[in-house]
DNA sequence: CTGAAAGCGCTTACAG
DNA sequence: CTGAAAGCGCTTACAG
């Protein structure tokens, strides 16, 4: 026994069976159950694999098979501040590729620009496929992509030839939202717009601009304030913002680009004692967790994140399945999934009277 | 070109560089690069690799190597709230892995309990060893892990026969936060314990009790509460402790089991009025990210999470590397780190006046 | 110092 | 219906 150390392979299996590895190999995966093993045999082999603890090596298995089961997913995943978008995306794909029987293998990039030439890496038979989450890459970069190894992006910051990008609809998350706003009465809307050059922020204000002119009212360019996708981005420009504008009306509502912002936001507010919804509304987009787990619990738009995450797996797994020769065309058309308004208690109608913008106190 | 969609192989390159596979292979890596291989030859070949994207199949090169130079890591991550801690041990974990030009692989479990099997399920040759974060695996069933595959734990909740633990002095943390509580003049402090029988929590109290102890003060039981880890579970408890000690004074100070419960409890202190740290102080435990970005920034323990994460990778790696043979004695000494107090604005001397429970208001 | 051979553990055609 | 052979892509001894 100085292979104790070692895992039992279905040649030790067969051997303790009395039979050919082969024969052990057809009884303990599916494949060619339907030659018909002599059940006594067959629990012999079943027997003998229990007593070993066998289980297959997973890359023999992949490299007679050219198949690993196991999907990856790259993304921007740690980083100082939690991202529950990417988090619950990311729970989707999980719960999804168990159903599937694949395992996943989660890639951590810190920026796409710098961190690129990894995605090479990875398909180096490892995983038979790869989601992208939010990916940043140039046109360029995207080309250079290696061909044997099919991709899914979700939201994909620019598309990307021969990948499929699955999206919602950010554009009509943002009108839903401000027309929300309107409806109630509100004329004065601050919107903390994510990060420029972003393409989920571009659309929110596009969005935002179409709900305010089909409602006949006037944009002000000057209410657009980037911030980040962040809840310390939120934050801090709220305070920043605050402190530039003592004295002056409050906004009644703050559309924010997502739930993050939408909370850091409220947080700055109430370090000046200024109240949602009584004082001023607050509207996120994402609907994550963390909408539901704030007072007051924050009204959102929802994007449906782990059905998205579950739809880029099936999508994915069908792209492997295809074998070889098929590739996508070079434009394919994105999958979108609709968005809907969530309302909670950070929104109301706006006050009566118009509160100004106290001096900020000072804060570590 | 029917190959376009496979991978380039060693014999592909070798074709094109008009040499052996083997060649191929060794200036390629690193292993026999000292022989001399002629140097037009080798930018020959490195030529051709190129040319050709070259990237050694990983599942190939592990079945010779018998090591894929991945490690994996499995707990329960995934889950309705955000596990700060251990996602700050997966960042150290990352961190290390990546210096060490290891592939580090995520293995999410739902429930110890019911998942213990699947550790079995990712031992099949497509990691070199595993770290089991805050394992809840019973003896019986550690004593089932394979032989084959290295394990670390970190913080594991029992010793598990030749697993190496990493885990940090919580006793003394909880020492030093009520120590501290106490030096400011505080003596009724209630303590928000985690969940019982989480040996994390056992050691909270036999600290919180030596530090009442060694300042000759009496300990009462009533003010010892389990709490479970989470957010969400420190704010519902705190709101239900508050109404049913209504009209009864304010304990002067809050111990919670780590910073996700302080938080919630004090988001449940603030719904009824109770500001933090004037009418009550609070401490964390563990120092994660969140404990920075609440407002009081938080007191708390802090405990060397990515350090702790780290120093797992750098042990299994020895482990992994010590080749077969070598197994841990049964009984294996875990690695202990220090922790210590960082205070911030969440504390502070008691109120000079007893504080009342107000009724609590209603809250969605 | 370099090339041909054998093997890692599994699977898939291909003969008996 | 079952067994022996060849191969997945790489690496490591072992002869020339």
């Amino acid at each position: 026994m100085n292979r104790a150390n070692r895992a039992a392979t279905l040649a030790d299996v067969g051997r303790e069976a009395g039979v050919s590895a082969m024969a052990a190999s057809a009884v303990l995966n599916g494949a060619r159950t339907s030659s018909r093993i002599a059940p006594e045999t067959r629990e012999r082999i079943l027997a003998a694999a229990a007593k070993l603890r066998y289980r297959p090596n997973a890359t023999a298995r992949a490299l007679a098979n050219r198949r690993m089961n196991t999907i990856g997913v790259a993304g921007t995943i740690d980083g100082e501040s939690v991202n529950h978008y990417l988090l619950e995306i990311l729970s989707g794909i999980l719960s999804s590729a168990s159903t599937h029987q694949q395992n996943t293998t989660v890639f951590t990039l810190h920026d796409w620009e710098r961190d690129a030439e990894r995605l090479h890496d990875f398909c180096d038979g490892r995983i038979d496929g790869l989601i992208l989450l939010a990916p940043m890459l140039t046109r360029a970069q995207a080309r250079l992509l290696p061909s044997h190894t099919p991709f899914v992006a979700l939201h994909a910051n620019a598309p990307m030839p021969h990948v499929l990008n699955i999206e919602s609809d950010e554009e009509h998350g943002a009108f839903l939202a401000v027309r929300a706003l309107v409806q109630k009465g509100h004329r004065r809307i601050l919107h903390f717009a994510g990060s420029p050059g972003r393409i989920g922020a571009e659309r929110r204000i596009a969005g935002f601009k179409r709900a305010l002119s089909s409602a006949g009212l006037p944009f002000d360019e000057s209410l657009i304030v980037p911030t980040g996708f962040t809840t310390e981005e939120g934050r801090m420009v709220m305070r920043r913002w605050l402190s530039a504008h003592t004295g002056q009306p409050l906004p009644t509502a703050v559309f924010c680009a997502n739930d993050g912002v939408a909370i850091g936001c409220t947080e700055a507010l109430a370090e000046v004692g200024i109240r949602v919804p009584e004082d001023i509304s607050v509207i996120g987009f994402d609907d994550t967790f963390a909408a539901r787990s704030t007072a007051p619990q924050l009204t959102t738009i929802r994007q449906p994140l782990r059905a998205m995450g579950s739809r880029a797996v099936d999508l994915l797994l069908e792209r492997i399945g295809a074998s070889g020769a098929s590739q996508l065309p070079e434009d394919v058309p994105p999958v979108v999934f609709p968005v809907e308004l969530i309302e909670r208690a950070s929104t109301s109608v706006p006050p009566s009277t118009d509160r100004l913008i106290p001096a900020a106190s000072v804060r570590v």
